[in-house]
DNA sequence: CGTTGGCCCTGATCGC
DNA sequence: TGCGATCAGGGCCAAC
């Protein structure tokens, strides 16, 4: 279940193979994980064949790859179980293995990069590029202030340097809706899934459907800090891996699921007060939470 | 326009 | 043993 930090963990791991990489063969196996590729997989393959990969980027769950000398990007999402996988030539990416990009020989090695996805919720596509309103850099990652027409409604996330905090918190404050479905909108803030979401509101103490417009400035300022406290340490750990479905590009499976303290720990004492953690539906998400820390909003 | 609910997709697991 | 139901959930889109 890739979230900013393991997307990011994908982007930090690609970057240094596919920048500056010629592509000599783009193989797609299975063309649903081009749902989002608007025209024929002939045209994607030629897109990408010949061509050359200047930077990995990355904005929210959103990576994208801009093409030298063009207006287009490859863009892709992981969705719910998507990895890009690094091998060479003798490499087998297993069964879910659904589009295989080789990359010309540098030095004599002929590297792959595959994209490998389970549930197929998540795609790759070629898209162009528009400016950035703001005039910056389009993600992490990013030399110019562009973005693909598909990534452009997605929000800066909270650890891009351009994120403008006081825009968020009063356009956050402004919603009428709960916390937890502001967080999980992509459009004002991206990155935040359902994971990272409980964990936040744990450290934050806020239960998931508490009024965005009854939070104080300071709240949410609070609530914006955990976020990145949060995201910074599945960061330095190398992100949450849950059911093998979520590798790095190296094909290793990150840890920081170990450290959670409310996701995924129902009937489980909470570590702060010792109260059993609750799992409830919300949004047809799992969400758990303190019943003593994250208390039921009064006002609604 | 903002908000909300349903759908997509596969494989593991569960109950009968 | 077999088989249908359930669960996992990010992003998108239609409906209100």
């Amino acid at each position: 279940m890739p979230e900013l930090p393991e997307v990011e963990v994908v982007r930090l791991g690609l970057e240094p193979v596919i920048a500056g990489a010629l592509i000599e063969q783009v193989v797609v196996k299975d063309p649903r994980s081009l749902k989002r590729h608007l025209g024929p997989t002939e045209d994607f393959i030629s897109s990408l064949e010949g061509h050359t990969l200047t930077h990995a980027v990355r904005r929210g769950k959103f990576l994208w790859f801009p093409i030298a000398g063009t207006n287009e990007a490859l863009v892709g999402h992981l969705g719910m179980s998507g990895q890009m996988l690094i091998g060479d030539e003798t490499s087998d990416f297993g069964p879910h293995a659904r589009i295989i990009v080789t990359l010309k020989p540098v030095r004599g090695l002929r590297m792959q990069v595959a994209f490998v996805d389970q549930r197929i919720f998540g795609s790759l596509a070629i898209d162009h590029c528009v400016d950035c309103p703001d005039g910056k850099p389009g993600g992490l990652g990013s030399p110019t202030a562009e973005v693909p027409k598909s990534v452009a409604h997605i929000g800066r996330d909270p650890l891009d340097p351009h994120c403008d905090d006081r825009a968020v918190i009063a356009a956050l404050r402004r919603k009428s809706t709960g916390i937890k479905r502001a967080l999980l909108d992509q459009n004002l803030i991206s990155g935040v899934g359902n994971i990272y979401a409980d964990e936040a509101l744990f450290a934050s103490k806020l239960h998931y459907d508490t009024p965005c417009s009854s939070l104080s400035v300071s709240k949410v300022r609070e609530l914006l800090r955990t976020i990145r406290e949060v995201f910074g340490r599945a960061l330095a750990e190398g992100g949450t891996s849950f059911d093998q479905q979520y590798v790095n590009v190296n094909g290793q499976s990150g840890y920081f699921s170990r450290s959670l303290k409310a996701y995924g720990r129902a009937g489980e004492p909470c570590v702060v007060c010792g109260a059993i953690i609750v799992r409830e539906r919300f949004m047809n998400r799992s969400s758990y939470r303190c019943p003593r820390c994250q208390k039921v909003p009064s006002t609604r």
